[in-house]
DNA sequence: CAGCTTTACTTGCTTGGGAAAGTTAAACGG
DNA sequence: CCGTTTAACTTTCCCAAGCAAGTAAAGCTG
């Protein structure tokens, strides 16, 4: 939706504004993951459930722990978690202490999996996001998407 | 993917920024459709389809050249058409000058659609977006988006 | 302690999108 | 002017995601 959407009330500099943030909301995820595709055979999301596993304790997390980690639904979740169950880099185990918990964990080959993939997105970031942007407009980003976020959030009833 | 991703090489400042950034890159989409889905029945991508054929000369365009307009593939594009077509909002003629080109044209039903569905659309980005920024938070984005979409652009292959 | 409720997932169904093969129409080369 | 390319779609196949229904373990209630 790079320079179409909603014409009809804004002014030219919003609507340039709204164009310009419509083309980053589309083009940056879709960098992010056709690199990690391109790279890992990964989706940047099952990238962000590995991820959050080796940055725990023991590599291992709840289901619904990881679930709002990563953003998203148990049942989303749930298959991509399946998915990486089957090619051996996450494994599955009820909680001793409580049945109805799922404790996720990275495997060995995991832990490697998400070493081997991380620098090319890190370094892709830096490159589209950070090297881009001068330090003060860094911290203006930071600032702006903290806004947004907030008005999206007070909006209400839809972040998962 | 919130607040996880990638820590490993980002001083804390860039990692919080990027965190932020994943945020907002995330559920402002969301926000969006969700709005459009409950309020018109339509996916945002939809009515991108339907506002870029209202704003040109006779409704029309060329499947390539709204394809390019909604940043979309073609394949894609063909099947929001064909879907927009069932409900006698578009509809298709094969281009009498070049009978290799496809026009896409709005019907009456689909202009009234537009116009019923872009109120609510311009007043939810106003609200997320415009509301909650200075004015000079606002050509900061403007800018800051601009960067960002140039270096995806630079670093090459995968516009659609 | 038997039955209802709640919690934490998981699974079946349907839908939308990407990749690649198929189709039809112009263009070009000999 | 016939055969091959190329362009512009369209369609088929497969996978991922949302929704809603299903399941299993805890907890609570009378």
């Amino acid at each position: 939706m790079t320079d179409l959407s909603p014409a009809p009330a804004f002014d030219d500099e919003k609507l340039e504004t709204w164009a310009a943030l419509a083309t980053l909301l589309e083009w940056l995820p879709a960098a992010l993951d056709s690199q990690m595709q391109r790279d890992s055979d990964l989706t940047h999301f099952e990238y962000g459930i590995m991820f959050a596993l080796s940055d725990a304790a023991d590599c291992t997390l709840r289901m619904s722990t990881l679930a709002t980690y990563s953003n998203s639904s148990l049942s989303r979740l749930s298959r991509a978690v399946a998915r990486l169950e089957t090619k051996n880099w996450v494994c599955r185990v009820p909680d001793p202490s409580d049945g109805r918990y799922t404790l996720a964990s990275l495997t060995d080959g995991g832990r490697e999996k998400v070493e081997q993939a991380t620098p090319g997105h890190v370094d892709l970031v830096s490159r589209l996001v950070f090297d881009t942007l001068t330090p003060t407009q860094t911290r203006q980003l930071h600032n702006i998407s903290l806004r947004i976020t907030s008005a999206i959030r007070a909006e209400g009833g839809w972040q998962p």
